[in-house]
DNA sequence: ACCCTTGCGTTCATATTGGTCATGGAAGGT
DNA sequence: ACCTTCCATGACCAATATGAACGCAAGGGT
């Protein structure tokens, strides 16, 4: 299978550079081209259809000097342009989900991401397309049915698995990470231990990790007998 | 939340009508018309649009007699037309899905369909709208995270529990479905087999199916030593 | 000022389940 | 009757929360 023609639309430079550079360290990828605005954009994806070169994936920013990005969605699929997108938006930009869904955006990345996030994305991409290519090569026997669809499909569904280090769960993060956002207050270990019912050995470990990525930030609490306690608390979302 | 407005486009009259009928059975959805040629559902999409009360969803058969349902689809978005599509196609056709989803294909049904898939993929649709609108809800707050776009991207494409995926018999699927619908707390995958008298490789393969079809949800059961098992609860009857 | 108490941080072996692979037997097609 | 396909099984290795034991840092008493 050949490599999956990407182009770049982003127009901060250092973040169209990034972008790029990510491509090109991933397998099954290869950079087309990079576009700073919507209007150059349409054109490099005018001339490479032309050529007979089309791209295949679009990395598309929403927030664009000259054009939002889903007025470029919208001019592509008028223009005959069937390139799929990853849509790259700002939490503040949040309640055109849909709409970008119904102009074609495969998947969505929040603004900051970081590289595993990205790979993480560009891969279950890439897995979709495998899966869609596998069922159709047997041109006459191709007895595709709803099933292998919908894994197709699912495929697309981003289960984040971003690797954690060893000795990790993911279920186990998604419940910790649930009740710290939850709680108003910063929380200790202890208390976690006790509100879900898991060791303090474990609890500790899931919000060390938290708050080396950077999720909580951690603080020590004085005042009472005993070694002093550490307490997390749910970082506000990073611009 | 109000509901969702549907257009059935369909040639055929018998399976018109039948999709019609289904809409109406199922919560939270309404027929705003019905169409059966391209043309004829261009102008219905327009005209509603322009009357303020544009159809959100198109169930979008793609044999019609006067234009392909990419066609239709293309056409709808350089129309600025953002209702999602569900397309209805026939097993030849499987070619065409992945142009299918660069223009906002958000469902893929094979005909023939029974009203069990139809009114799955329909339900999984809903859940999405429904994930995309509680986030949104505090307009200023609406600081929906990466996890929470994924979540919803999930629901909208969680695999059907109707097509089995190879390695799974219909039998044993029964057999385990109801005997979790009928315990009141969370099974594990090791009372399952017992109950069952089936291995527990047997057990958690269908467990974890479940899971992902979204029938059961699963959750780690902390408190005693060794490595946390799994344990799965009943989630909501599929209609 | 010193030392004792106190309670959490840290480490390690252990227990128990999850996940994968190749095998066996049954059902259906030829 | 043979072959193919499919599904359940058993045995393996890998994964991960637990408990206990030890260490450490602050409070409080002498």
């Amino acid at each position: 299978m050949s490599e999956i023609r990407v182009l770049v639309v982003e127009d901060e430079p250092i973040a169209a550079a990034a972008h790029a550079a990510y491509i090109e360290r991933l397998d099954g990828f290869t950079l087309a081209g990079s576009a700073p605005d919507g209007q150059s954009a349409l054109r490099l994806l005018t001339e490479f259809s032309a050529a007979g070169n089309p791209v295949e994936l679009v990395l598309l920013d929403m927030n664009l000097p000259d054009l939002h990005g889903l007025d470029i969605a919208r001019r592509m699929r008028a223009a005959g342009l069937f390139a799929d997108i990853i849509a790259i938006t700002a939490v503040r930009e949040l309640n055109i989900v849909r709409s970008a869904v119904a102009t074609g955006v495969v998947q969505y990345l929040i603004k900051p991401f970081t590289y595993a996030t990205f790979a993480d994305k560009l891969a279950s991409y890439r897995l979709f397309r495998e899966q869609l290519a596998a069922p159709l090569a047997g041109e006459a026997g191709a007895r595709a049915s709803q099933s292998d669809v919908d894994q197709a499909f699912a495929s697309l569904r981003a289960p984040s698995e971003l690797s954690l280090p060893k000795g990790l769960a993911v279920s186990t993060l998604e419940s910790v990470k649930d009740y710290i956002k939850q709680q108003a207050e910063a929380v200790s270990a202890s208390e976690v231990m006790e509100a879900l019912g898991m060791s303090r050995v474990t609890a500790r470990r899931y919000l060390e990790y938290l708050a080396d990525a950077g999720t909580v930030t951690r603080a020590a609490r004085y005042g009472a007998p005993g070694r002093p306690e550490n307490e997390y608390r749910w970082n506000r979302p990073r611009t």
